[in-house]
DNA sequence: CTTTACTATGAACACTGTTCAGTTTTCAGG
DNA sequence: CCTGAAAACTGAACAGTGTTCATAGTAAAG
């Protein structure tokens, strides 16, 4: 009679497998495919079967690790944010250190096609994404700014990031549909604003210069600014929230 | 001989119809309708078999006045931004004037099912819709912002509305299957939130109570005054987007 | 070797957007 | 009133979607 909890003693090889042991389906692989497939075929036409034929597989094989496509995408929204990098709260550098993090933020989403689509509507309210977001948070409240101000600053800073770099997007999307060259098309749509009659429309003449300039990096930086002095000029002030507790 | 200039007499009556001269398709009942389908079905279950159902009609008529879904899409966010009032601009009262607008934008975000959604990725330079941009352009401007400022202001305002009532209908949405109460869901949450360990989620713990607070009219108000005010900082100083031309 | 638990399959269902050969309706000209 | 042509609308079809389920296959346990 063979006993069950001896371990296995170190010269006994397992059993051969004929065929090399044909790899595990797993939720990581699923996802690791599904981010293949979006880069290839974008957003849209990221489906389930695409998903399984990516790995030579049957659809119906996928639903026994994922309950739904709604949950795919959710562990793919999860995936995007693992190995973030949230700096130790420095309340002498708070703002740098939030512009580092949008900055990260920003690359990765454009690091895949169409994040921004995905993550659109998921709040990263999961167990695994709570300490980025108390990190971040963190970050904010070592500014000393007062409660009501902090509890605005982190959705005010993902809205900005998640817009942005959903505009961005969009306009690579086009530029994909185009066929064209990057600067053709800016060139393109620069001559459209130009043309259009300026006595009617003054300030998008005058504007459609910088609007459509080489680098969106310089817009970036300067909505983050922008936001970051709104944020700052509340330190030092009393609570916006509780102004009707004083007498 | 009839003559065919001469106008039609009072009294002689049109040619009878025997049916009640059956309402032609037009592209503005078919968005009508399209409204009506994403207010009852929501954003994922718009589709143009539900909207030719709701006109009594066969899904091959529409494409006879609609190029695509994404036409009709398109169509019904130009909609959305109908008899938009974007007042004159009065150098003494832009911050307020640029409030009302986001307030009433973000009226309209709620005034429909799933709105934001349809929203998101569309951009507004469409002609019908230049007007208005061009219109929200002139009030920043009567501030004396500088060029630049001026050229990501616009931006600014629309992604932070858009991503607001994006979360806000998110919320929306998931009270709506959850088939409970506000006060129960927002109850639910709250105890998440506060049954966090503090030790590693202090912030969120302290925050907890703010954040999901009765009214969200409160952190829309504060967020579009730190834009505001971080805005209104450039007011006087050099345009941040040429400081290498100066000596 | 047999049993058991689990994984993967293929077919099916009810949808989706879109097209297209025909039919119907509308309306002007004779 | 009739005719003809243009426009509007239909029904069926195609390729694709998310999801389920009885069945077949595989791996480990007894």
């Amino acid at each position: 009679m063979t006993q069950p909890d001896m371990p296995t003693p170190p010269w006994e090889r397992p059993p051969r497998r004929r065929t090399p042991a044909r790899v595990p389906l797993t939720r990581e692989r699923i996802v690791d495919a599904a981010f293949t497939v979006l880069d290839r075929e974008g957003y849209d036409r990221l489906s389930m079967r695409q998903v399984a034929a990516e790995l030579g597989v049957a659809v119906s094989a996928l639903y026994v690790h994922v309950r739904d496509k709604d949950d795919l995408l959710q562990l793919m929204y999860t995936r995007m944010f693992e190995g973030y990098d949230v700096p130790e709260p420095d309340p002498e550098h708070w703002r740098e250190q939030v512009k580092d993090f949008a900055r990260q933020a920003r690359e990765r989403m454009l690091s895949h096609r169409d994040l921004p689509k995905l993550a659109m509507g998921h709040v990263p309210f999961t167990p695994e994404l709570l300490p980025y977001v108390e990190r971040l948070l963190a970050v904010f409240a070592s500014s000393g700014m007062p409660r009501h101000v902090l509890a605005v600053s982190g959705d005010l800073l993902s809205t900005y990031i998640n817009g942005f770099a959903l505009e961005e997007s969009v306009w690579q999307e086009r530029y994909r549909e185009s066929q064209g060259s990057w600067d053709k098309l800016r060139e393109e749509i620069n001559g459209y604003f130009a043309s259009l009659p300026p006595d009617r429309f003054p300030h998008l003449v005058a504007l459609a210069d910088i609007m459509m300039e080489e680098s969106t990096d310089h817009r970036f930086e300067l909505g983050l600014e922008i936001i970051l002095r709104g944020l700052a000029s509340y330190i030092g002030e009393p609570d916006p929230g509780e102004e009707r507790e004083e007498g």
